[in-house]
DNA sequence: GATGAATGAGTGTTCATTCAT
DNA sequence: AATGAATGAACACTCATTCAT
């Protein structure tokens, strides 16, 4: 309608919009997922918070399905390649390093809109069975890699105990997943004087495993 | 598969069914339920598992909801009244109670379907606030309650530390969470060395928390 | 159950219960009907006030139509005989008359439940054509017929004018219709200064058509 | 019937239906409501009627009660205002706008379908609240409020008694209620020779209400 | 005769999906 | 590529009617 064409901006609007409509459906589709679960985000939601109209969402997926797992998969990766790192390069005792991951991983996960994935994950798991294997193969495991090198390396120094390795993982994990699903489920309605501090509840827990991880103590008989 | 096909057709039609009729539609309710989630679940899919038309369910419970409700009085509501008997006779040291009572927690709901109900409130709480507050009134608080009722029978004995009692019950409640969700999710699709021991897990849980809450033993030099 | 044939109550129990429920059925219906209309009316409901279960309903009347065309035939008949023997007694000027029935009118039907009668029919005839067929036959016609009488006697006295008696007689039913539909449907909801005072309405409407009745005044020109 | 097999099918499928659809759907609503009342129409008898599916109806009519309200609006409402104009811009004396007034009733509502949605208001308000105070606060009161608009200016100019406003303004819905449910229940089914003239009526009741406006004529020895 | 458990065809309403434009 | 009008298969829930007892 106007005469755009004879303003500098040389990125055409139609195809900078076109590459970035799957993004914009998806982000949109993220936020409501989250915020209301699969069956009842509608279609017609995404595709209102994407700007777009109901049929042009189904021109990039196919249905709402294939919508959803694209949603989960552009979601997952990359989060854990960082935390790699730090471990890596970490030198000292392994305690304050799975300390410092934990609060990390609050801050950065846990407290922040990406820990709706999380709960949306689990929480449809049951029905979308190639989701559930697609998070444990690029999250779960590469996360329990993690914190079984760190406990390895600890066994090997003598800071820890060389205990079963698996219940250890999964007795890490379990405060975090319980603040999750806390957080975005139950303790919606919870009564107050139930609320929970998150980083002192995750305080607690640690001091609880690090404890019994530790050694017996070189002075006991 | 038995030899019944011989025997005439004894089972009575319609007087004596009625009395069997609210098992069989909660036995149906309680499968589906925890295969599809609440939503996902149609009373028609019900009704037909049960052998029943649609109408007839409505005879027996006035809504879906309220299907709902009768399951988990069914299966979970029941228990926590007999753990409130158990705990009330309970004489002698409180540890062994908490650890009896979490195998039981296992043998009689974690391990049965009955979790599955667990996982689908956590999971759709958001959408489902009447059922959220019914399961936080009826389950998680009371369920909080004899877990707190132990804790202050422990302190008062000198059994305990005084801790703070928030962190400590959620602290009992999140690997009981954890297990639940792993076996109605990602657990689904572990790979086979990842599987976890269920009852050597709550093991293990419990020795790190009984150990966190055990007073300094004075005798230690 | 007990020996209650040895009591002297000889009336047997059964017979004369049965030979009461198509009556207890009736007026069970009737009530209903009136309050709630027929589609919103339930069978259920109908037993139920009529202490009956649902099915022996169905044993005196072969379906819900049927019910309800019973009702109104039930309570259709001989209502107008007193007021027809009352005017063929009455002696002197029709205009006094005329006021009375409409008081008594309003009194004995208008302002009791009778009067739901009327506005059931006249809000399900166009459904029921039978019905109103009935109802035109059995209650319109002769209220008419009596009307007309009185107009005819009037006339020919020469206490009222010759007017024509098709507009004369629906413009004396057209105000009790108005009271009747008033009461019981958007007279329900109208504000508070809306209020009809129906005594004094029928006065007034009464007022103007006799006063048009009435022949010119014989010192007027 | 027509030629118009010879001619190509020109009804524009898709975009230009869109225009035409909401009026369709009315039509067809207004229809079967009179046919049949509120309660026993389908909204899928409606888009049928229409000649499209049950969801296309719920595109433009976000209930089945919007749906009837659009329908008053369309058909009752919208007469009101331009009968509001008429009587803003009338000059002189207001009888002859009354009278006026009455026949333009009967020749735009009350001889069209369109009274039998006051009909239908009337029979159903009972069990459709919403209904009976829409219908309440969008026809009745504005319909009340034109009539003692013009008893007012009538009173204020002289050429009307000072009487009871609500008797007199009840009194002239009087007969229009009459013809309106006569004309769609029992009327529907009267003898030949009971049949109504509804113009000559309206005349002759309005001759009467009119005649007990007029104060005493002054020069009336 | 009387019961009440059982049925199944409908209700209004929603929503993923299609397709002519 | 993008639209949005149109669809129709669900869904939870109701209720007149049936029929074995």
């Amino acid at each position: 309608m106007s005469h755009a064409a004879l303003a500098p901006d040389t990125t055409p609007r139609r195809s900078r919009r076109k590459d970035a409509r799957p993004g914009e459906l998806l982000a949109a589709a993220l936020s409501l997922f989250v915020e209301k679960g699969f069956a009842a985000t509608t279609v017609e939601a995404v595709a209102a918070r994407a700007g777009v109209s109901k049929g042009t969402l189904f021109l990039y997926f196919p249905s709402k399905v294939e919508l959803f797992q694209a949603v989960v998969r552009e979601n997952i990766v990359g989060r854990l390649s960082e935390w790699a790192q730090t471990i890596e390069r970490h030198e000292g005792p392994q305690a304050p390093l799975l300390r410092e991951l934990m609060h990390q991983w609050w801050q950065r996960i846990g407290m922040t809109e990406a820990s709706g994935i999380t709960k949306l994950v689990m929480s449809e798991a049951g029905q979308f069975p190639d989701i559930a294997r697609f998070y444990q193969t690029e999250v779960i495991e590469p996360g329990q890699a993690l914190i079984r090198l760190i406990l390895r390396r600890g066994v090997a120094s003598g800071e820890f105990r060389d205990l079963n390795p698996e219940h250890t993982t999964h007795g890490l994990f379990a405060p975090m997943l319980f603040l999750v699903m806390w957080k975005h489920s139950l303790g919606l309605c919870a009564p107050a004087q139930t609320q929970l501090d998150p980083s002192a509840f995750i305080d607690s827990q640690l001091q609880l495993l690090l404890h019994g991880l530790m050694p017996p103590s070189p002075h006991t008989p």
